[in-house]
DNA sequence: ACCGCCGGGTGCC
DNA sequence: ACCGCCGGGTGCC
């Protein structure tokens, strides 16, 4: 049945203003099933995902007593100083400024007093301010009782907020009666006391969020455990961490932290609320290693080792004495951590009485099910549980304004990503059942769906089918698993919601980066585990965010209990019984300065001094950013020259194109577009500053996005202007490059010494069709004598996910803006299955523009480690950041 | 609510 | 009495 999807539309229900209008006094009965069930969906996602106010920049305003009446109407109850909420209610048909006040589980509790209320209601509407409220006592009470209001907002609204309230003679205390500080005991099982209201100042806080992830005392977390024999992966020590702790997570009956149990009743210490229902166990958590040590798989060894029940995933007849070591696949090196010698038999007793005596043959299912596949049937469970794996669609984001096309088969290739996985890792005798829920031929039909194993979806897929009828949500899910979980951070509501909405008792969050910019990163997944209250972004803010933005110690030691309980994070450098989760090669980076030749430097001399003028030329009319597309041109037209002359088109090129005949003109084109194209170079689109998606090249021989410069043609009509050089362009003369003219294979590379040398090499870059990609990478990391042993990597060519560990030396030809982009293309060839010392050579032209990216290269190092919890650079400040770039650039 | 408030009943001492 | 006082009805917004 659609339960998920009643569950919302019941809650809708349940908003509307109708529905209170209809239940007038002493009437309002809701069903009471359907209350309990929306009690821990009383998150209004849409509120809080949709753009509501930035809560970390509110201030205090002040406090005042209020009082709350209408008690005998409304069911929900609250405790002496339990935390409530207060809602605006427009549509009542009493009072238009009615604001309800609600408990923790957004039971209405009942009303403020109406005089206070015709105060409220108006700053309320017009977001001056933020209510938040305390029952300091009296919550028993029959009638009415006291609430401690506390104020919060802009500064900037301040005034006006305390002006209104004192002209309906209401005078707010300034004094914040730490309601946010007096917490009891509130670290689950700490035990360690009320801390002291000790404050943190803004750096010592840094440096503990840094450590929050890092520091993670894995005490609890070194039990390993044996993967089912299904799994032909042999484990590595942390791998087997992970497992064990997954799959104690997943059988766990623990209340979930911040509960307690007191008599019959089960409390929230951080908001004081307190029920009669058990909140669920979280039965999942957030795997948070680092990128490369191997997440998937061990979910993958969690779904078969504790698939349902306690029990694993009945297996067909597997194999026990050959088995794969555990590289990242078909490298080219054997494994390493030295695993191959490791034969003995794996598996665990309950595995062997849990095999099932059917084999079958086919492991990916199709879309329809034949008489035959009904004889699957008796094996499954009775709630038919399947795992979803949400992939995510970082790839066709990195490909956007492609021909939908591309888009849907780089969408198609992740999700293949994560199946080649499965097929890696699990025996090909074990009949595990995979579904790709992907592309318009998916199965609609929830029975088929539910009759999987495993279902692979992709985010967008998700988003997409819901409300519509979806089967996904319809299912009620053994698992759901959300693979680069991080990537829905900062989503729209309704992928919050069809996500959010997916039924599973089992919830994980895969990703590499649990917090990358504020707490709010982590709010996202917390909600998503259905960790009660945070499902409600209210009271996360009100017990974790702002007592730590504010520096309060409390809130952080609440954080830190929080993170630990249901987080495992290792990273690269992590131990694991005194030795290295990851014994890597060395990883060693040098950096070549390179001389231009006497007649390079000239070029670069003149056309350097022809920018400084010009970039000078705004810097003194203030006006870099409104020319930014100019200043880049220049800065781009000199980082080609640093990696070769004939990137750039001079003035005196283009003069000699104009006389050409057009045929003559469209040949010379076509041939500079290739040159771009196989240049090697990763080639930015200087409108876009990306990767050149569907490029052109204009008559002035530059070369843009088709997407990008349509729009500058279409924006700047009739006398569009090439961004670079300033000459008209036209649409009519744009050119593109002939399909069959830039295949890679047979490409010529002026840039290297490769060809002509006799090395045999491939490439990889954005302009590449994914088919391409696929067999570059294959042949690269392919064993056979004739594979290449060069390869010509575009900086932001492939997803993180790229396995280059057939190569141990890079040379980087010319730098990135961004450190971190480098760093992840070193990753790839620097990860699980590496067995030599890597080597990489960035290659960097002396007294040049590339010298200067350096600098703002070490400079975005020291800006991204003290990112975190510190305020978001405003437009103004990354504006001045910008100049400051373009002065350290240019040498300004 | 063991209150406040409302409005009808009532009206010397 | 266009008041005071009494006591019953009543009760969020």
């Amino acid at each position: 049945m659609s339960w998920g999807f009643m569950r919302g539309s019941a809650w809708k229900f349940l908003q509307s203003p109708q529905y209170t209008r209809s239940g007038s006094r002493g009437t309002f009965a809701p069903p009471n099933l359907f209350y309990d069930d929306v009690q821990d969906n009383v998150s209004s996602l849409d509120d809080s995902a949709s753009g509501e106010e930035d809560l970390d920049s509110l201030v205090f305003f002040g406090m005042m007593k209020g009082n709350v009446v209408g008690l005998r109407y409304y069911a929900g109850v609250v405790n002496n100083n339990e935390m409530v909420a207060l809602q605006r209610e427009p549509s009542n048909p009493y009072d238009r400024n009615a604001v309800k006040v609600n408990n923790v589980n957004g039971e209405q509790v009942g009303h403020i007093k109406k005089e206070l209320a015709a105060a409220l209601a108006p700053i309320m509407d017009r977001k001056l301010v933020r209510m938040e409220g305390v029952v300091p006592y009296g919550a028993h009470n029959v009638f009415t009782m006291p609430v401690n209001l506390s104020f919060w907002g802009k500064d900037d609204d301040k005034k006006g907020v305390l002006d209104h309230m004192k002209a309906h003679g209401y005078k707010l205390d300034p004094v914040l009666k730490s309601s946010g500080k007096s917490f009891p005991s509130l670290d689950a099982g700490s035990g360690s006391g009320a801390s002291p209201p000790v404050q943190l100042t803004v750096e010592q806080l840094k440096t503990e969020f840094d450590k929050l992830f890092e520091d993670l005392k894995e005490d609890d977390k070194t039990q390993e455990m044996e993967p089912v024999k299904g799994i032909q992966t042999v484990l590595l020590p942390h791998q087997k961490q992970a497992l064990a702790w997954m799959v104690s997570r997943e059988n766990s009956t623990e209340l979930p932290p911040f509960w307690e149990q007191r008599g019959n009743l089960y409390y929230n210490t951080l908001t004081n609320f307190a029920e009669k229902e058990r909140p669920e166990s979280i039965r999942g958590g957030i795997l948070a290693d680092d990128m490369g040590l191997g997440k998937t798989l061990s979910v993958i060894a969690l779904i078969l080792t504790n698939f349902h029940d306690g029990q694993p995933l009945p297996t067909g007849k597997v194999r026990s004495e050959k088995q794969k070591t555990n590289s990242a696949g078909k490298s080219r090196n054997t494994a390493s951590q030295g695993q191959c010698s490791e034969t003995r038999e794996i598996g665990n007793s309950q595995e062997a009485s849990a095999t099932v005596s059917k084999r079958q043959k086919a492991r990916k299912v199709k879309y329809d099910f034949n008489d035959s596949e009904e004889e699957w049937l008796p094996r499954k469970t009775k709630s038919s549980p399947a795992c979803s794996l949400v992939d995510d669609d970082q790839f066709a984001m990195a490909l956007s304004g492609a021909s939908s096309g591309k888009k849907k088969k780089s969408k198609t290739k992740i999700i293949d990503k994560t199946t080649d996985q499965f097929e890696q890792h699990v025996q090909a005798e074990v009949d595990l059942k995979i579904y790709v829920y992907y592309g318009p031929e998916r199965s609609k039909d929830p029975n088929s769906l539910s009759q999987q194993d495993v279902v692979l979806t992709s985010y967008s897929t998700v988003t997409h089918d819901y409300g519509n009828n979806s089967p996904l949500h319809k299912i009620k899910w053994l698992r759901v698993v959300l693979d680069e979980g991080h990537t829905i951070r900062n989503p729209n509501a309704k992928q919050t919601k069809a996500i959010h909405s997916l039924d599973a008792v089992r919830r994980w969050v895969l990703t590499g980066t649990p917090i990358q910019n504020s707490l709010k990163d982590l709010w996202s997944i917390l909600s998503f585990l259905k960790l009660k209250p945070f499902t409600d972004r209210e009271w996360w803010h009100r017990t974790i965010q702002r007592p730590v933005t504010m520096g309060d110690q409390g809130g952080l030691r609440r954080l830190q209990a929080l993170v630990k309980n249901i987080t495992l994070r290792r990273t690269k450098t992590s131990k694991v019984k005194g030795k290295p989760v990851l014994e890597l090669p060395e990883r060693k980076v040098y950096i070549q300065y390179v001389q231009l030749s006497t007649e390079e430097r000239q070029i670069y001399q003149s056309m350097q001094s022809e920018g400084k003028a010009i970039i000078g030329r705004y810097f003194n009319e203030g006006t870099v950013l409104t020319h930014y597309a100019d200043v880049l041109a220049v800065l781009v037209r000199l980082r080609q020259l640093c990696c070769h002359p004939h990137l750039v088109s001079s003035g005196s090129s283009s003069a000699s194109l104009k006389e050409a005949t057009p045929e003559e003109l469209r040949e010379k084109l076509i041939n500079k577009i290739k040159l771009v194209l196989n240049s090697g170079s990763d080639e930015e689109c200087a409108i876009c500053l990306d990767s050149l998606n569907n490029p052109i090249i204009t008559r002035c021989a530059h070369v843009f996005c088709k997407p990008c410069i349509c729009q500058v043609i279409h924006s700047e009509k009739p006398n569009a202007k090439c961004p670079l050089c300033r000459s008209e362009i036209h649409l009519e003369h744009l050119l593109e490059c002939p399909e069959e003219e830039f295949d890679s294979e047979t490409v010529h590379c002026p840039n290297f010494v490769c060809r002509e040398s006799g090395f045999i090499f491939t490439r990889l870059d954005g302009s590449m069709p994914q088919k391409k990609r696929t067999e570059a990478i294959q042949s690269f990391q392919s064993t056979a004598d004739d594979s290449p042993t060069i390869m010509l990597l575009s900086l932001k060519a492939g997803g993180v996910g790229l396995n280059l560990t057939a190569a141990s030396r890079v040379f980087l030809m010319d730098p990135a803006w961004n450190p971190a982009a480098e760093e992840q293309c070193f990753d790839r060839c620097h990860r699980l299955g590496q067995t030599k010392d890597v080597i990489i050579t960035k290659y960097v032209v002396k007294d040049s523009v590339e010298e200067n990216m350096l600098k703002i290269q070490s400079k975005k190092r020291e800006l991204a480690a003290g990112a975190f919890g510190t305020k978001k650079p405003s437009a103004s400040e990354m504006k001045e950041a910008r100049i400051k770039e373009i002065r350290t650039l240019v040498d300004l």
